[in-house]
DNA sequence: GCCAACGTTGGC
DNA sequence: GCCAACGTTGGC
């Protein structure tokens, strides 16, 4: 199976590249969406790549890449009561929701903003660059990774 | 802070 | 199973 590239957005206030540098492997949690939820439960792999993506951000845009260091398993933070994450309708034995485990890659050099993204012909196609485009893990071809990463020079 | 886009919920 | 209401995301 060929490695497959990805898009992740976090909001940097929150949990952004620096922090998942210092962090070391994290655990990718709290997605509460059901489309994100099937890619992380059944496509996102070990050794993928992934652009991280800062969300209400200044600028939003990509600002480095992380790696997939472990496959989806089930979110625990869907079973903790203390956690904004917890789901009461999930089940041990029928989690609703699933996290992959990513690392630390490197920083782009710049951010490659949002705007930047949506002006380049050649990521036209991108799902980020689409009107409206809300998940908050995507798909993403090889092609459009390099192009990306190319833009930070 | 506004609001468009869009996913989810729930009444019927 | 439809669809209006509601809540959230996220750019601006």
């Amino acid at each position: 199976m060929a490695k497959r590239c990805w898009l992740m957005k976090s909001e940097p206030s929150v949990f952004s590249i620096d922090d998942l540098e210092r962090a070391g492997p994290t655990a990718w949690e709290g997605v509460r969406n059901y489309q994100a939820r099937n890619l992380l439960r059944d496509e996102v792999k070990a050794g993928d790549d992934v652009l991280f993506y800062h969300s209400s951000a200044e600028p939003s845009g990509v600002a480095g890449i992380a790696r997939v260091v472990r496959a989806g398993y089930p979110d625990p933070s869907q079973f903790d009561r203390e956690s904004e994450h917890h789901d009461p309708k999930a089940a041990r034995d029928a989690p609703r929701w699933f996290v992959v485990d990513v690392k630390f890659v490197r920083k782009l050099k710049d951010v490659v903003p949002l705007a930047a993204l949506k002006a380049n012909p050649a990521l036209a196609e991108m799902v980020v660059t689409k009107q409206g485009s809300r998940l908050s893990v995507q798909p993403v071809t090889a092609r459009e990774f390099k192009a990306v990463v190319a833009m930070a020079g």
